[in-house]
DNA sequence: CAGGATCCCGTGGGATACTG
DNA sequence: CAGTATCCCACGGGATCCTG
């Protein structure tokens, strides 16, 4: 029923509707591994085997459902050269590029987070630094 | 949208452990009612059956470990006030309430890609418009 | 190289009922 | 009013092995 979106300051957060927005932007981000995902690919395309190299742990199987479910909710990009050995590669579309403020802002909010909230640093510590 | 990006943008997105940042805030409002429940708290102090109203389909049990977690998060905080009948209190912390450029960012992400993928729009659509 | 196919499991969250 | 106490389940994600 929502259809046009008025993305004005001052209605923002007004109405039941604009949170669903917050929400989506949510849920596009939110799997296990997709900032970590998308921080991989903001310098460039990125094949495969890359992104499984650079994710420490993840399985082939959970990347390829990252990265499916990112490439349907417009967010990445995955283009199929036709070649031999394989090679694909997965790359930010505009949309996607577009979350850069959001995880900078994000990540400012994070850090500010953390350093309050010492105690809970090690569950968010990546395990290969 | 700003793809002009402030200060330490350097820094940003550079070292391991600064993805935790952006993750750890991920975690702080991942939750399925979190972001809705910070929406109310916006205005002010909000008290439980406030809260449970507004969040049409909530049960008292999810309102209580959300807010649990929230005020173990550091971004809200719980005042009992200790009378008859019950009467207890929910509002944001100040680290809480630095929240909102956040989530407002997140907001217009969210609303341009709403309006991308319109096919999208009714799994974020609240039932009680 | 870039996945598919299976099997498996913890847990976030829902439904319902009860209480100080 | 502001919660507990139980029970329950889908599903996101992990582990392992297989393939065009």
């Amino acid at each position: 029923m929502p259809t046009d979106l008025p993305v004005s300051y001052e209605t923002f957060w007004q109405d039941e509707r604009l949170a669903c927005a917050v929400s989506a932007a949510l849920g596009v981000i939110a799997g296990r591994w997709k900032v970590l995902i998308l921080r991989e690919l903001l310098p460039g395309a990125q094949r495969f085997n890359q992104l499984q190299r650079a994710l420490v742990g993840i399985s082939s199987k959970v990347l390829t459902e990252q990265l499916r479910q990112m490439e349907q909710d417009g967010i990445i990009h995955r283009q199929d050269f036709a070649e031999l050995p394989l090679r694909v590669e997965y790359a930010l579309t505009p949309l996607g590029r577009q979350l850069h403020p959001v995880l900078h802002l994000m990540h400012q909010w994070g850090s500010d987070y953390l350093a309050r909230q010492p105690q809970r640093w090690e569950q968010w510590v990546s395990q290969d630094d």
